[in-house]
DNA sequence: GACAAAAACGAACGGTCGTACTATATTGAC
DNA sequence: GTCAATATAGTACGACCGTTCGTTTTTGTC
């Protein structure tokens, strides 16, 4: 690991701390700099242009997602236990970072601006989507869950539920956010048994 | 209705549209003034600051919600169809501007940011999950739901389905998304009766 | 049509944006 | 310790930001 990519790093996991707050979009060169306490050239030396920095904050915030969510999560066994490791694991990434899950953040911004960074963003989200069905498929075939249960609308509600609890934590500061989140797991859970 | 107030209210809703794609914060003046093909001053004099300008597009984008989605759900019968009728009126709403529900980008854009923008979003919102609430009461009251429903717990489950709908249709553009939303619901409505 | 009020415009301000270029420090291999 | 490579800093650029101010155009009233 060479200096260069050492203090890379380290502008890439104070951004993407700026942007859960002021968004991905919103990440200024400028104000990076400044939290990383670099001149604003020294730092742009790293990235070819701003679109380019903010690749790589998607990617070194989608690998750190993998680190702290899916990895540990696979750690556990097969079936129901892992697909409620999965959204534990996830809520708590959400009140990790200063302004929440910086994806949440990142999809409302570029949901209507074409472009590659959009892009990204979707094989990530995708990605995460296919991991969430694939843990329901198999909590099928181990019999946790019903013969016939719909594992894409299963993910499309845990989704939902993961993200009325960032619309409740986040914006409305409802204590109940947390509690409200598990007893909407748990009700689909049950109903998918 | 003067001059003044008929470009302004015009003003008003060409911003809404641009905030519901770039954001109430990353809606400028001058960009808001190429598309109401107005010089930059002229639109100003309309307003005291953009933080005047933000407050006045939530407010008129408040009352433009009330007028499309809960009042005509409000003329729907007691129960559980106008909670349908809400519901689905809601996902007409989204689809309905450019860049979808605008206090949906504008949540996640302020849920970190304090002052009085944020202040009024909230307002905004909380008085929807009541509206919401108090719906699902009078389902309660009418006999359509089960007595011991958690209306609270059923709300933040409807405000799920709907902020997945809008996941996968404007980020992923998925086209089953209507489907899934309205599947949802079908289920959380089932298991309230 | 005159005239005051209201509305829209044009130009300019200090700042910050992303980006280019050149120069100075700092590093690591010999 | 030397020296090239790497990494950081400094400065400047044109563009756009929100905002101010003085001027011009449009409006409604008599």
């Amino acid at each position: 690991m060479t200096k260069g990519q050492d203090t890379k790093e380290r502008i890439l996991g104070e951004a993407l701390d700026l942007a859960s707050t002021v968004g991905i979009e919103g990440l200024s060169i400028g104000e990076l700099a400044k939290a990383t306490e670099m001149s604003k050239s020294g730092l742009f030396a790293h990235f070819d242009s701003k679109e380019d920095l903010q690749l790589e904050v998607l990617r070194s915030g989608s690998a750190h997602f993998i680190e702290t969510v899916v990895a540990p999560a696979l750690r556990e066994p097969r079936g129901e236990p892992r697909v409620r490791a999965l959204f534990e694991r996830w809520l708590a990434w959400e009140t990790l970072r200063t302004g929440g899950c910086p994806f949440m953040a990142a999809t409302f911004e570029l949901d209507d601006r074409p472009g590659p960074v959009r892009d990204a963003l979707v094989a990530t989200q995708q990605d995460w989507v296919d991991t969430l069905i694939t843990a329901i498929k198999i909590a099928i075939d181990e019999g946790h869950f019903k013969e016939d249960l719909d594992a894409n609308q299963l993910a499309f509600e845990i989704y939902g539920a993961f993200m009325a609890f960032h619309l409740y934590h986040r914006l409305l500061r409802d204590p109940k956010a947390h509690s409200r989140a598990t007893d909407a797991l748990e009700q689909l859970l049950s109903s998918a048994r």
